[in-house]
DNA sequence: ATAGAACGGAACCGTACGTTCCCGTATGAT
DNA sequence: ATCATACGGGAACGTACGGTTCCGTTCTAT
């Protein structure tokens, strides 16, 4: 396969590799960052988006997508509870779906689609967090949307390159993890832990 | 002291109060929102500064010196290193300076001033912290560096309104302090600390 | 009553960005 | 070899937004 089409199954690829790296660094940026970054002139996004919007929805919904599919992984292991929850944890930051999914939130239209699948993700959130809290690994004052909300504090970390971010993601989320544990001593959390209609909210338009 | 003097003497503090707000929820708001949260015209603006970077060098100003207020405070205290230091985060993710102060950075040229008072603070944050690790309270792998990154994912929470966000924060910032002391079994943390150099790349604009 | 400070907010202007459009180019069929 | 065409590059367009300026108004002090 070579020729006009290869180039554009090409471009198909860097187009969607540059929009991730671009609008994760920046969700505002423009789009002819988009298409610098990927080599390609802004007509080649046009011509397979009709608008900006549409393409936030594809990332977004890949994003999730893989959310999802990460988390399926870790809820079809079969050994320690505790082990398989720390996998999820690693496996969210490095897929690092969090920056792109939560910042894009409210910049655009929610599919239904879109809402499908963030639905998914929640029941598959709830459920490794159940699985784990009752193993009794997981201490129990923690709840699913404080885990998300955890997340989200990590994928706010960005300091030097791309390499580096995922490496200080790792250092904190080692930290965090030690706090999760159940073995050590805890004090009771204080506040009520964030509800997910809370979280939700922020998904609106506006 | 009443009438024209007293109203622009209220002016400069509303005007200050709302910045802080309107920025600290949106560091690219622009001016006139400031202007409309304060109750005010836009010419109260700029009759008191001669342009949004200067508000901003303000806001960023008053900040670090908030920052320093309470860092000092806390260093004269003399009981338990641990609760001190304790308590020294908690004041810092009340006074909310982080928001401000790391998200505009980047976005004005730092005066003199900021530079030097950055760096007054960053030596207080430094004694603080050697402090309390020289007591054995504070895990030893975690640098000054760390915790700054880690108050700063703190002060990425913003969800629901200004008491709530506070809220959460600090059932956040409890759970790091639970990672943070020194009693419970760790592992060490992975990947090398964030370095100072790192940290204030940030600043330079652009 | 009047000068003048402080203000409110409309108007101005430059910029930035999403989208469209036109043209060059390479491709694949004839 | 030629030609019709799909594709992509990037300039051009229109619009929205936001910093700054400016002017008319209001209120105070004398």
């Amino acid at each position: 396969m070579s020729g006009r089409k290869a180039q554009a199954a090409r471009n198909d690829e860097l187009i969607l590799q540059a929009a991730r790296a671009v609008f994760t660094a920046d969700p505002g940026a423009p789009i002819a960052a988009v298409a610098e970054k990927a080599g390609v002139g802004i007509s080649a996004l046009y011509r397979r988006y009709p608008s900006k919007e549409a393409l936030l929805q594809k990332l977004c919904g890949d994003g999730l997508k893989l959310y999802i599919e990460v988390t399926e992984r870790a809820l079809a292991e079969e050994g320690d509870a505790w082990e398989a929850f720390a996998g999820y944890l690693r496996g969210i930051v490095d897929a690092d779906t969090n920056s792109l999914t939560i910042k894009l939130a409210g910049t655009f239209h929610p599919t239904e689609e879109l809402h499908h699948d963030a639905a998914r993700s929640g029941a598959l959130a709830t459920e490794i967090h159940r699985r784990t809290v009752e193993a009794g690994a997981l201490r129990p004052d923690v709840t699913v949307a404080d885990i998300a909300l955890l997340l989200e504090q990590i994928a706010s970390i960005r300091l030097g390159d791309e390499k580096r971010t995922a490496q200080l993601r790792h250092r904190f989320l080692a930290l965090a993890t030690d706090a999760l544990r159940v073995p050590p001593g805890h004090r009771e959390l204080p506040g009520p832990p964030p509800e997910d209609e809370e979280l939700s909210a922020r998904w609106s338009p506006g």
